[in-house]
RNA sequence: GCUCCCAUCGUCUAGCGGUCUAGGACGUCGCCCUCUCACGGCGAAAACAGGGGUUCGAGUCCCCUUGGGAGCGCCA
């Protein structure tokens, strides 16, 4: 008898979907995955005033671009309100909860005069055993959970292990606002329940949390979900990761040229691992997934490690596939629509599928790839970098000139056959092969470094080829 | 301040009492390959935070110290 696994990744929309909140989501989902089970999505919009649509939009886009596909329609919070209400009205008759007369400036008080004697801020239960009769009037209350002073709340984390936190240090927390909102601790308790969530996969900075919503559950007479908390990821200085650190939202890292696959696997390994495997794929990941293999310790945001995974996986994804990614992200990518532009003008997307193999053999990411293929892109006469520049000197130049003659003779036009040209040319001169590459490299892409010479030879065709290095060659007979 | 969590190469980690003179990966540094840059191959430097226990035996278990982190709202 095997209860279905149902976990859920629930963000507040009050922001993009950030790397921390992908991994959440992605654990949640290797979870259900490789349990059968099924992935909710919540969103928790009860704070009005920072959710947004556009965040809303933003994560749901940025879970779809990851692949992290969710179970049925996504459950918002606030929209549920009355059922958390109805929560604590059971609450108030059990005798589990209480109204609270305290003001903002009271608590305020109160808990600066803790801070003040060293204790910790917390409410000192003022309004728990009060008669009714001592509301004064015109005050509407807010709603807290009655919380046991004594003992101790245990969390028996899948992660954490078994955690207890002494009753004595938590308080009485807020359930209904005065103004009658649920608040955040009330509604996740509630929604947690009433979706039939089974696992609670989250962050351990909810850790606590866990602590007080357990009471609730217990106030409330419900069972409480398996509870697993997942360490946090840290910036390079092993600080919590900031802006500053570029932690993104996802969409940032599309924009960076980076695919989705690749970040799955080393957002997997970040915090997890199977043994020494470091590559894998996300079907693998589902295999192996094992919650109890998560570390407890938080882990540093590794950006050059990502950079090398993705370039293991653009290279290890087939030709036409790699294409089709590379188009789909060139929206996203900066100066991608104008290289559409071009290359749609210019009708070279057949030259890129050529030159594609030796492109991405170079590139870490899309961006890299787009770099790469920028001398497709250019119109002639090309523009020599500076640095390439060097590489055309007057020899150089009349090597080419003398490239130039036999190369317009080849046919077919083929890579080998160029090869056997500029090798018989650097021959005949009495120079290395390099001495006529590299300059014909200046010559046909305007940079010291590309793919393979004979590739790029092929790539841009006989006549884009050769117009290129007349363009650079001495002429023939002149000076 | 209080509560809780964490601690193996610079980084991500393997290690679940003996197989550890501690393994893999990224990064770094050499060498090879080579038309450039990459890729690839080979190799090197690089870690069990410190101190006490427990045990025949500790990176692995316990305690303390130190160092990190998170949480302590009528935010989520």
């Amino acid at each position: 008898m095997t209860e279905t696994v149902v976990t859920r990744f629930a963000p507040s929309p009050t922001g993009f979907l950030h790397i921390g909140g992908a991994r959440t989501a992605l654990f949640n989902w290797l979870f259900a995955r490789s349990l059968g089970g099924k992935m909710l999505l919540r969103i928790e919009d009860t704070d009005r005033a920072r959710s947004t649509q556009g965040a809303i939009d933003a994560i749901l886009d940025g879970l779809k671009w990851l692949g992290l596909d969710w179970d049925g329609e996504p459950t918002f919070q606030f929209a549920r309100a009355d059922r958390h209400r109805e929560a604590v009205d059971q609450m108030l008759a059990d005798g589990r909860a209480y109204r609270c007369y305290a003001g903002a400036e009271e608590l305020e008080q109160m808990r600066a005069l803790a801070q003040a004697e060293g204790r910790p801020p917390r409410y000192d239960g003022r309004w728990r055993d009060r008669p009714a009769a001592d509301a004064p009037a015109g005050v509407s209350p807010a709603i807290r959970l009655k919380a046991p002073t004594e003992g101790e709340t245990v969390i028996d984390d899948l992660v954490q292990g078994r955690v207890v936190i002494p009753n004595k240090d938590l308080d009485d927390l807020v359930l209904l606002r005065s103004d009658g909102t649920p608040t955040y601790m009330l509604a996740v308790v509630v929604d947690d329940h009433d979706m039939g969530v089974t696992h609670v996969i989250r962050g351990v900075d909810h850790l606590t949390n866990a602590a007080r919503q357990t009471q609730i559950y217990q106030a409330l007479g419900w069972a409480v979900p398996k509870m697993a908390h997942i360490p946090l990821i840290h910036g390079p200085d092993g600080a919590k990761l900031s802006k500053r650190h570029g932690a993104l939202g996802v969409e940032a890292y599309r924009e960076m040229g980076f695919l989705p696959a690749a970040l799955r696997n080393y957002l997997a390994r970040l915090g997890w691992s199977h043994g020494d495997d470091e590559i894998f794929s996300t079907e693998q990941a589902v295999e192996w997934f094992d919650i109890g293999s998560v570390g407890r310790s938080a882990a540093r945001f590794d950006q050059l490690k990502l950079q090398n995974l993705n370039g293991h996986y653009m290279r290890a994804t087939p030709d036409d596939e790699l294409l089709a990614a590379f188009k789909a992200s060139l929206p996203y990518l900066p100066g991608g629509e104008e290289a559409k532009n071009k290359l749609d003008a210019t009708g070279r997307w057949d030259a890129f599928a050529i030159a594609l193999p030796g492109l991405k053999e170079r590139a870490k990411t899309l961006v890299e790839l787009l770099d790469g293929a920028r001398f497709l892109l250019d119109e002639r006469p090309l523009a020599v970098e500076p640095a390439a520049e060097g590489l055309l000197t007057a020899d150089a130049r009349a090597l080419l000139g003398e490239l130039s003659g036999r190369l317009a003779a080849l046919d077919p036009w083929t890579a080998d056959g160029a090869e056997e040209i500029v090798r018989s040319v650097a021959e005949d001169a009495g120079v290395k092969l390099g001495a006529v590459a590299q300059p014909l490299r200046a010559a046909l892409t305007g940079r010291k470094t590309s793919p393979g010479i004979f590739d790029v030879l092929v790539a841009l065709g006989r006549e884009e080829s050769l117009g290129r290095i007349a363009d650079q060659a001495a002429p023939p007979r002149a000076a």
